[in-house]
DNA sequence: CCAATTGATGGGCTGGCACCCACTATAGGG
DNA sequence: CCCTATAGTGGGTGCCAGCCCATCAATTGG
């Protein structure tokens, strides 16, 4: 037989391709998938990330304003942080003013963490668009942002 | 209750979203979302898609070809063939050259359909890159086709 | 003609992810 | 004081995509 092919030398259907919105949720998901391996090799996952994101950002803050920040689900972001504080990345303590709340903020590991992190990103994103030059890598970033921003209304998930 | 916020009052993180990545990874999920659910509506999936995609623009072919066209489980595969071929989108028949192949062939209902679902995903495409005016839409496309091609090795999953 | 390979299929396992409920503790208004 | 609402937590559920295995039929090579 003549299956030469290491690589499969077969495309994949014009009708697909020419569709914005299958590229967008193939390289998407290519890029998530990469970058959640990368995590996952630590142990961590993409919610991880985002809290570690939004407490660095944004300061300390009561879980309830995480949950509403990143749309994620009161018991699944008790999970993540959770798991954030018991690896010493966040740590916890209750709002003195209003004993209900728990304030989270995050530590100079949880800093570095996120660091890293940041890097690990950029490394995959290198990957994933290495066809394009700083330029077009920089109107790509412009353009998703616009995009982002224009639909507010969005469903969460990381 | 809170799940609705007329506005994201609040904003993620700039941390993530300097990240191509994760605005990558953020509006395809969404694009991939929204399409799906169209899709459920006719209790389809996307690979149903891409299989009449395949068919369509490259002709009847066994499921081995489609399987590597369109990196998907053999097994996987034959189940939505069947699927099609029950809904009368696809027909199978065995090759006559090799009697272990089943050649599969998209049917004009296929064809309908895949036009159908063709509009919807334009449709999803429309609110998705609502914010974009139609050069930019054009160069967004660009972009994702060369960033898609550039990796030909990425793995699987449509 | 036998052995190894390939194509197709069915079944079933798995991990991740979103979602939901019940429960406790606290706060705040009548 | 009650009564209701809110914040956090633990536990559990359901869905879906990807994957692997066993099996059967057909082909091919020795």
């Amino acid at each position: 037989m003549a299956s030469e092919n290491p690589h499969p030398a077969v495309e994949l259907p014009p009708t697909l391709l020419d569709l914005s919105t299958y590229l967008l949720s193939r390289v998407g998901k290519a890029a998530r998938g990469r970058f959640s391996e990368r995590l996952a090799e630590r142990g961590l996952r993409l919610w991880d990330m985002a809290v570690l994101a939004a407490l660095a950002d944004f300061g300390p803050q009561a879980q309830r304003d995480l949950v509403r920040r990143l749309a994620i689900d009161p018991s699944d972001l008790a999970k993540v942080a959770d798991q954030l504080a018991a690896a010493g990345y966040v740590e916890r303590a209750r709002d003195q003013a209003d004993r209900r709340r728990v304030s989270v903020s995050v530590t100079d590991a949880g800093r570095a963490l996120l660091a890293e992190l940041q890097a690990q990103a950029r490394v995959v994103q290198d990957e994933v668009l290495a066809p394009l030059d700083a330029g077009e890598r920089q109107v790509l970033q412009e353009l998703l942002l616009r995009v982002h921003h224009g639909a507010g209304e969005w469903r969460g998930g990381l």
